[in-house]
DNA sequence: AATGAATGAGCTTTCATTCAT
DNA sequence: CATGAATGAAAGCTCATTCAT
């Protein structure tokens, strides 16, 4: 009754979901495809017929972590939120999850910036144009809310878009860190603290650390 | 009457240099011994007998590049600056000088945090730990100018390097790129408006973007 | 009352084809399985069902064109001939009309003899004798034309067909080496130039190239 | 004292006359660089690094025996004929004999043109180019010869040469197969009987095989 | 009977490491 | 001490062959 297909759809995700994960834990060139059609429970050969290559493989990787990501994302977090500090704490809150859930997929993406100078040129550029897309997406998804308030003379939203950037960014790392670290963390509740935390940060830089 | 050491000085910082500067261009495992060995002209074999193997090579060049930046700092930049917001110009002026001054240092250690999961675990510790020394000096660093301050009530010190750190961090990447897509720039004051523009951004941080 | 045979002609005739065609333009080993299959319009398993193996396949080829000559040749051709010249002429122009009419067939069969080496001993007994076969053949095809000849003392039949296998197989190189090149020619008289120029020769070697 | 050099030429001897050998036994393809490098006992690794890959090696195996002929080879032997007859015998005793001394080379060369199809364009032309100096140097070093001839109307040197080519190629090639058919053959002088065989016929040429 | 997805042995090639010189 | 020729384990990839459907 279930007639094999051209491409096995169970064994192309299991292929990938195994790309990933040991992609993202090892970097692409101390994985081997030899330890990937393993982990797949599939053969090198079948590795190479659905990917080509190991170059290739690490792109449908990444693709499909990305992908993953965009299907899943629920858009209403950045949309519904009050203010702005209620927005980027129920985008950080929907990051960690998406951590938990997809840590394999998050780790891939996080290294994946840093390993394209291991890529050919060709690859490189559509890595690039991944990680343009996603922010320009994050950056839409921002701005009519910022448009809402009323800036300090010198300030502009393009400024606190930015700096946000910064510091979303570098509290991502922190956070995963932090959770591979704490491997027993498994409900964004555990998270509560850290992710408080940048709320209080996120205001401060709102209106100001400094008295006066 | 000084004893005649076994190692010659000039070929091991030959090797160091072309060390430093391969890593930094093309990653770990793209990197050959061999390439190191040609461009520092020195042959393979005292490659391996100066640092045991590649792996110890990497350390060794990631260590001396760390160190560079210790015997060249010049603590009086941060100490000797007026308020917060002239520090970190100062600060980042600095960096930028000794990015402009040894580029492939400055890459080397840049790139070294992610390339630590294709170290063996041993050698991952070691990387961890320079970093952190690296953090804790940015920090011991920071922490009178900081301590002067008059923080809103909520805020501390500690928030606010923390929050500094994130985009000072951001923002030296973004540096990065920026001269490493314009690399006719030699000087630092063809990057004075990119300094100006992060003094701006950090006295609204300071102060707050969002009127009232 | 004709027993149903397992195998269908009609196919085993296209995968024959193909791996005629095949291997007599690439050789052995640069044709794969997969290309004849898919040539031929079957699947790569009835292949493997119908000839067991890679190497059974080339030697059914093989088999197959040569039978396709056995079959088709016009001992005619030969028999009629009024003297060794013409027999030899018509001999020629035949077989230019097959080269014409079965390319691929004719350029397995030329390829065959050096392919030898590349097959299993069992295998290359095989095409020995069938090689071996063929010869005989030609020789007695033209055993009773050559009988008729007054020979010089010291020159026997023997004599003059070996030298004439010699120049005849050298001639038909050559004229298929020139098909080659020339793929617009696809009729017998176009070809007329050569074979005239090839009875001249035969004509000076049965009467002598140099005067008295 | 033997200062190790870049290329020991020994070893490159070495791998050279294995991969001749084996290249001359088994063809192109179902040769493993593998075998040459045990045969030549050498590593592998060596192999790749003196030429580069399997394509190359086989070039260098080509051009080495190739070589060896030319080197060896002595044009007095056709040049100091006193006629046609006798300087076919020579060259064919010549010829004989340097297969007698160098069996792999000679076997090597008389396949080389049948592997051809097997190898990229660009060293089909290569071996090529390789096949019409040797022609043309045989062609050179008769064509005096055959000049001083008494031709009959209608007959041209041309003409002569080119059936003598037909002739000999062929007759190299059953000798080819004698001496592979009889290994315990040494000697030149074994192999006279052949060469009076083929003397005999190549004066029937000139002079006819058929009464009046 | 027929398919073609799946397999894995085996190939070429690379490169960290060794060691004779 | 210094060299770089030599090694061979291990990688990516191919393709004849098998076998579940």
């Amino acid at each position: 009754m279930t007639k094999r297909l051209p491409e096995d759809p169970a064994k192309k995700a299991r292929m990938l979901t195994a790309a990933i994960q040991l992609f993202a834990e090892q970097g692409y060139e101390p994985t081997h495809v030899d330890q990937i059609a393993q982990q797949a429970a599939v053969s090198k050969g079948l590795v190479f017929k659905y990917f080509t290559n190991k170059e290739q493989l690490y792109l449908a990787a990444l693709t499909a972590a990305n992908q993953q990501f965009m299907t899943v994302i629920d858009r209403t977090v950045w949309q519904n939120s009050a203010d702005l500090s209620a927005m980027i704490i129920n985008a950080t809150r929907y990051k960690i999850q998406l951590q938990l859930q997809f840590p394999a997929e998050f780790n891939l993406l996080m290294t994946a910036f840093v390993h394209q100078q291991q890529l050919p040129a060709s690859s490189q550029a559509y890595v690039q144009k991944m990680f343009v897309a996603n922010h320009d997406l994050t950056s839409e998804l921002m701005t009519p809310v910022v448009a809402l308030l009323q800036f300090k003379p010198g300030a502009t939203a393009a400024d606190l878009l930015e700096v946000i950037g910064y510091i979303t960014n570098g509290y991502i790392h922190k956070i995963q860190r932090y959770l591979a670290a704490h491997p027993e963390i498994t409900k964004i509740e555990q998270m509560e603290p850290l992710i408080q935390d940048l709320a209080t940060k996120l205001k401060l830089v709102e209106s100001g650390f400094i008295q006066g």
